[in-house]
DNA sequence: GCCGGAGCAATTGCATACACTTTTTGCCTC
DNA sequence: GAGGCAAAAAGTGTATGCAATTGCTCCGGC
């Protein structure tokens, strides 16, 4: 086993591949499109092919890259029209997530959740965007965790990871903090209610507005061109 | 390659070692905690394990199976739970469904659906389970792809896709083959008239009464300890 | 008698070698 | 010169062997 990738600790060989190809993927190192060879892939980090061919079944699973049979794996392409198919789908998640949290929530859950909520008005205040993205996390977990329904969490949680990549630079808007705060709290005051339909759409509108900002920012991204900004690493 | 396995006809050795063993695992052949060992499996099978592998990986992100590194995999064990949270969830993703295709099928997919809608009530007529079947999951792809979302498709299709091992008995409930109809029909209705809010009702309240009869045939499946009913191809 | 640690067996993880499928390239024919 | 077929090369799919981790058992100490 090489040296060097004992340097880089974590769990199984897999889990590094995983996390490396993906890494490359979403910074766009590897292109949309673009073919990912086992056999290089392998020589390039210093693996078998055995744990690329592993790695590369869970992140078709994930949906970052297809496989078909005999053919090899590509980096999956993300149309315009799937990114926001899926931004819409994310919207519908929440939006159930909210409605049942708002009818099946906990008393403690509920307090939890409007306490944090609170707190957080204070990372507006201060701009910070690092702990109030790290909270914003935190939120929605609670949120999809309210459902009580683990295959929703599931689902919700899925897309969401998915999303991941074209959701990081919203918060770069000016003022995206303190309308996220407020749409928040729309969620939140309904939930506190009870008003599960309230609750549901106020979750929806606020998916659909991160929508918006995100999808200037991914397709500004791509359109820009920004062909080459990574490290040509070796070759 | 052993002569025996040309004979079942199908793609590559992985695709077959998935059915195989989401078969056995569906048909509770193999229980629920059951331990899933790789060596076992391919001696069973008399492939490698390198196959295995690969199937239990993909099995495991179906929810099928649960995989711990270094400590093998086990059949996932679906408690009642989980499996009405699931219900639940494919409620709300038809609903979903329904929704969007009453807002947005195109005006031949709409003729399409109906048409086949209708010509389906022959098959409740004489009592054509398999037919009535086999129409019914193209009726429900239909509205799927009626969404015009990819993602929600994805999501829907794999929610049933997990859930299809407990919903295999429901059509043998007497006159379930005519009230399933019936609420098809209420949703083609529906989503001619474009009435979203009809739409997704009547098709959350279609899978709830299907949850529910499954539910039955699911637990008294197991109950009964059908443990044997399979060809034990070799060994 | 019970708890803890070291050694051993069993099983998973990774590497390498071989087989089969797909794709490309070059040649032959029209 | 273009089209098609065939053979080789490239790349995926499967098998097998070895390394590493886990869990168990057995022995010793408290």
């Amino acid at each position: 086993m090489s040296a060097k990738r004992n340097l880089i600790r974590s769990g199984t060989t897999v889990d590094q591949m995983v996390r490396a190809i993906s890494d490359r993927i979403v910074t766009g190192f590897l292109r949309p499109g673009e073919k990912l060879d086992e056999a290089s892939l392998a020589a390039r980090f210093d693996v078998s092919r055995t744990p690329i061919r592993e790695a590369l079944s869970r992140l078709s699973a994930m949906g970052l890259v297809e496989r078909r049979p005999n053919r090899g794996a590509t980096v999956a392409v993300m149309t315009q029209e799937h990114l926001a198919s899926m931004f819409e789908s994310m919207a519908e998640l929440e939006a159930i997530c909210a409605r049942f949290s708002a009818e099946r929530m906990t008393a403690g859950e509920r307090r939890t959740l409007e306490a944090e909520h609170q707190a957080s008005a204070r990372f507006v205040q201060l701009g910070a965007e690092e702990e109030y993205e790290l909270f914003n996390t935190g939120f929605h977990t609670r949120l999809y965790r309210g459902a009580h329904s683990k295959h929703i969490y599931e689902l919700t949680v899925m897309t969401r990871s998915r999303l991941a990549p074209f959701r990081r630079a919203q918060f770069m808007l000016p003022g995206r903090l303190a309308q996220s705060w407020q749409e928040h709290d729309a969620i939140v005051t309904a939930i506190m209610r009870g008003d599960s339909t309230a609750a549901g759409t106020a979750a929806k509108d606020h998916v659909s507005i991160v929508s918006e900002a995100s999808a200037v920012f991914a397709i500004g991204d791509r359109a820009k061109g920004k062909a080459e900004p990574f490290p040509t690493s070796a070759s």
